[in-house]
DNA sequence: TTGTAAGCGTTATCAG
DNA sequence: CTGATAACGCTTACAA
């Protein structure tokens, strides 16, 4: 359909083409330093210049050279960002579509404006988990809508990997700013690169990281708080279900020690504000934020001969179901027997609560696309050299049918 | 000409100078206006250069002087990839430590190098949108696993509206090569940009594109088994709850204008293999795939005093199981009184699957993450230089529980 | 093994 | 309003 339209040399444009320097048409001919190359249909002017070395699309200055201006009036034309006269902004627009260019070429143009219009999103797993935790999609959700309307593209970055060489694309990538979401693998070193690149840094529920704007959620106070609320209940044994305490994301019971060298600061977070009021809630941690790793962990908790808690504080959703789906299968009932408490408020759409009496969860909702929307700006604003607001947010607590007061 | 070598000699001391204190607060006023600062900057070298501008890190050429080696040595002491002393080696690593350089830049190597390390991924919708079908996400999975092996990072791309500077973020993005996922909407002149710019792309499921390598499903023959399927269970009369026929997403019955008119291929196809079957099958389009949708258009169908149909053929699992649940609904059995047929082959977890005796829908499973996989190998392989491999996939009648004959 | 030189394709600056 | 020119920071033949 466009057959013409690729064929952009084959127009006589002669006619339009100025005398090129000498000196730069030696240049572009002994660029390309391959004798059969003269097989082809070459044209001496500047135009077929453009094209001689391989299969490559004219440039900026080759539409300048034919349209008989400066490369720096083409460049005008181009970007409207100077003063051009509508004439020969027409003529330079034209000489570019009969030449089959279509704007600078977005590598030249980054490296001299020091910009790329891209901004990196680090997430800590594997896409294809992070893109099956809600948590991750609605952040970036809020990330997208802003980035997108201030015609800023996302680059999707897996977190470095404590290898050496991991955090290449960290770094390899054309960036101009970085927003880590959910990062709970420590990763100061990388973040360290980033500074000394000058390039901003936003940090959604991290650690305080040394030169990077925090977005902030409430996680040790919300956990308090729902724990609070537990404990109005009159609940006494309570057990945390917990994210994973660092990047090894080893299963089991958390003891002390792996406590210390935890490095998932929302996970730490989470705790701790659960041992506000429980000081001694045992906990165990899982792999990740799925339903299926609720169940296992509740399935150790139901199991027969062991003494099961009152109430469970998961600290994801999802969790919460897996937790609640083992319950039911444990033959307990919730909340009669057991209390389930999650944390982020998602819409959790799983059958095993519609088949119980169960209509909703209580938990903690979080204000996941206002924080990526808040992320996304903190970053435009550094990147406009404006100051970064850091923000803070808060999470609600929804009290649901997953808790009630218990048995005993 | 060799500004660059103009003074080579008072570089050295300068070079050690760390950055100056403070002048992040400049950068935006010397810019712009500050003449008396920047009285003397043109006769700087490459390190002087460097700080003028803006608070910037140190460039390799800063590092290579610094060491007392040649740019191009340091260069290769970095990429590794020529011959250095290791003992230079380590000088240049250590003085390059000692200054803060921590690589060199990627725009401006992907300016040299003529690549960026980026693939770009065109979503149809919004990306709020696209992370909430699985479809997208799955395939998302398979281009990131080969992409991420390969040192590539992936590029979010929204497709390009039909506004004119719709598609700036597709042409100003740096990119070394496109995939498209499920783009329905026509992109043709986008891609023609791409074309010209040398710049690889892969279409998902795509009508044929013009110098685009296409990873093929069988949406048309798959359907074609579907509705054969449902033939010999001896239905006469079926409905399509169809996609989207085009951008503009316009909810309703499909009429052989609309039909005419569409631009979503695969919306097409999969309806062209329904007809095969039954050629004057109606359809009824959605403005998308989501379960509300599917229920809206199922409420439809089976309101009262319609003719509802004994089966209908839904061009999603999302949008089937939307059908089901306005089915059950509106007191119909399935399959005993409407058999529902899906595409996909997700793994669906809704609660009115569950609450009816339902365990498995009847659907056509596609192989999305091997698809993924395939987009991904072509891209890389064009970037190589290689023939891209066009691929195909066959999707499979799974049958489950959602069919049977009709009651008459 | 190391150095020299020549750009990659733009845009910013400043002079006309 | 337009043009000349110098970078932006790096890589890579090719020369030494």
């Amino acid at each position: 359909m466009d057959d013409t339209a690729s064929e952009p040399g084959e127009s006589d444009d002669r006619a339009l083409v100025p005398r090129a320097t000498g000196a730069s048409r030696a240049t572009a001919a002994s660029r390309a330093s391959r004798v059969t190359d003269v097989a082809r249909p070459t044209r001496s002017d500047g135009t077929g210049a453009a094209r001689v070395g391989r299969a490559s699309r004219p440039t900026l200055a080759a539409v300048a050279r034919a349209a008989g201006v400066a490369p720096s009036t083409a460049s005008l034309a181009f970007s409207g960002s100077g003063p051009v006269s509508e004439d020969t902004r027409q003529r330079i627009l034209a000489v570019a579509a009969e030449l089959g260019y279509d704007g600078p070429d977005p590598r030249a143009r980054s490296l001299r404006r020091g910009r790329s219009g891209v901004i990196g999103v680090v997430l800590d797993d594997r896409l294809s988990d992070a893109f099956r935790d809600p948590v991750n999609v609605l952040t970036l959700d809020g990330i997208a809508e802003v980035a997108g309307a201030a015609g800023v593209s996302l680059l999707l970055v897996r977190s470095p990997l404590d290898d050496e060489r991991g955090m290449a694309p960290l770094v390899d990538a054309p960036m101009d700013a970085v927003i880590l979401i959910g990062c709970n693998v420590r990763i100061d070193p990388a973040v360290a690169v980033l500074r000394r690149r000058a390039i901003p840094v936003v940090a959604i529920e991290a650690d305080v990281i040394e030169g990077a704007v925090p977005i902030h959620l409430d996680n040790r106070d919300a956990s308090r708080r729902a724990a609070a609320y537990l404990r109005e209940l009159g609940h006494r044994d309570v057990t945390v279900v917990a994210l994973p305490l660092d990047s090894s994301r080893e299963r089991g019971p958390v003891d002390a020690d792996r406590e210390r060298s935890s490095t998932a600061f929302t996970t730490m977070e989470r705790l701790r504000g659960v041992r506000q009021v429980y000081p001694s809630a045992p906990a165990v941690v899982t792999t990740g934020s799925s339903v299926e790793e609720g169940r296992i962990a509740g399935a150790a908790l139901f199991a027969p001969g062991v003494e099961a808690p009152t109430a469970v504080v998961a600290q994801s959703d999802l969790l919460a179901v897996g937790v609640i789906s083992a319950a039911l299968e444990a033959g307990l009932r919730v909340p009669e027997d057991v209390s389930v408490v999650g944390f982020d408020g998602i819409h959790v759409d799983d059958s095993l609560l519609h088949r119980s009496p169960i209509r909703q969860l209580t938990t903690l909702v979080q204000p996941f696309v206002p924080k990526g929307e808040a992320a996304a700006r903190a970053a435009l604003a550094m990147l406009e050299g404006e100051a970064p607001e850091p923000a803070s947010f808060r999470s609600e607590l929804q009290v649901g049918d997953t808790t009630a007061p218990p048995r005993r």
